[in-house]
DNA sequence: ACCTGAACACCGTTCAAGT
DNA sequence: ACCTGAACACCGTTCAAGT
């Protein structure tokens, strides 16, 4: 028969030492997001990892929607923006967006969040974007172009994370593949090559796109 | 002083005749998301606009992520899939992608719902499906890559409405601007063309440049 | 300043009882 | 079969009390 005497409570009142800060918070939340994935991150959960009431939180974040910003940032660090500063435009793009949409496939609930948070908030994430730009720069491109391809490459690598995150049989058309023939032989004539996710298969004709049209919508402007 | 007697109660008990159906939800749903958002869409909200009790609503849809399915396959009735039949590929991919992108901007929260719903459960979705491959197929598209394209295309739609919910500020890095200089600069270049929307220009231009790349790679393809 | 503990308003959902 | 009404477990958040 194991102990069933509760973990040593604190009592009332402020502690010798502080408790929590917003990295422990945040790391304590990455923890849980990687155990029991984000419908186990609850305050209340948040809290029981830290060992503190859940109302303790409050003094370090004004929400939950705080920690979701937080989380956002630090997950940002996790994005591969080494290839800027040495490698070839194409190249560093490539290893830029896979592993950006590497991270957030395993973090989609955080898209809502970073795809509308000012970025003055977050400064990882504009460490990112400061990296990215100046290999944008390194590669000459026009200065007024630069922002929009990166709004537009991100666009394109948030929808994939959801779309990675997708069942492998999601365009199976079931009991009413006779009323959609053509897009049922489309299904159909992809599953060859069964080798690569679908999803990866997508991405990859997507990126090479982007980049191709991008490339050249630079090479046409006035400079 | 108006009268407080509360709206005339039904007692329990079968009614006569029924009263609910996926459609009235469906109906309910989405005159209540358009003047509360989607905050205001609560099981207990929608009961109530349609005059029953909440658990009423467990009859006819088994949980709150059905009534969001319900929703999507609705919502892509509004999708402008008319160019496929008649217009050149090009310009009914605009006229198709800029649809669904204004329709989904509208609706975020139902993004993470179709991005993994299998489209067996979603009669309106795979209608458009069908209607998009017919377009590919008109203007003679090898077919394996045909699915992946629109793929590609709906990742980029998807993160593009989430983009276009985003406030017009969102690049200003405040305080910070010092340490990231190089994207503080590329930010105010574009700071021009303000007559048009930040989400817009990007999306335009992700929209050239996947345009024209997947028209390269289905050129190359070996037919 | 920073913790606890007890509230609060709300959420989605279940289920027995009623016709 | 399809409604009501009363529960239930949980959620994020507030706040007085304590050191």
């Amino acid at each position: 028969m194991v102990s069933v005497t509760g973990p040593a409570r604190r009592s009332a009142g402020r502690p010798l030492n502080r408790i929590l800060s917003q990295e422990a918070i945040t790391r304590a939340a990455l923890t849980l997001i990687e155990t029991r994935g984000y419908e186990g991150l609850t305050m209340s959960s948040l809290a029981r990892a830290l060992k503190v009431a859940p109302s303790s939180l409050y003094n370090h974040v004004e929400s939950k929607g705080d920690v979701l910003i937080l989380l956002q940032d630090h997950v940002m660090t996790q994005v591969d923006v080494s290839g800027f500063e040495t490698e070839p435009w194409e190249q560093a793009i490539r290893r830029f967006a896979w592993s950006y949409r590497d991270v957030f496939t395993r973090h989609t609930p955080l898209i809502p969040v970073i795809a509308v948070l000012p970025v003055s908030g977050a400064p990882q994430t504009l460490a990112v974007y400061e990296a990215v730009t100046r290999g944008f720069e390194r590669a000459a491109w026009p200065e007024p172009l630069i922002v929009p391809a990166i709004i537009a490459l991100e666009s394109f690598i948030f929808g994939s994370a959801f779309d990675a995150t997708a069942p492998e049989t999601i365009f199976e058309s079931g009991q009413l593949a006779g009323h959609y023939p053509r897009f049922t032989a489309a299904v159909s004539a992809l599953k060859d090559n069964a080798d690569r996710r679908q999803a990866d298969v997508a991405f990859g004709m997507g990126l090479d796109a982007l980049i191709l049209g991008l490339q050249a919508r630079a090479a046409e402007h006035p400079s």
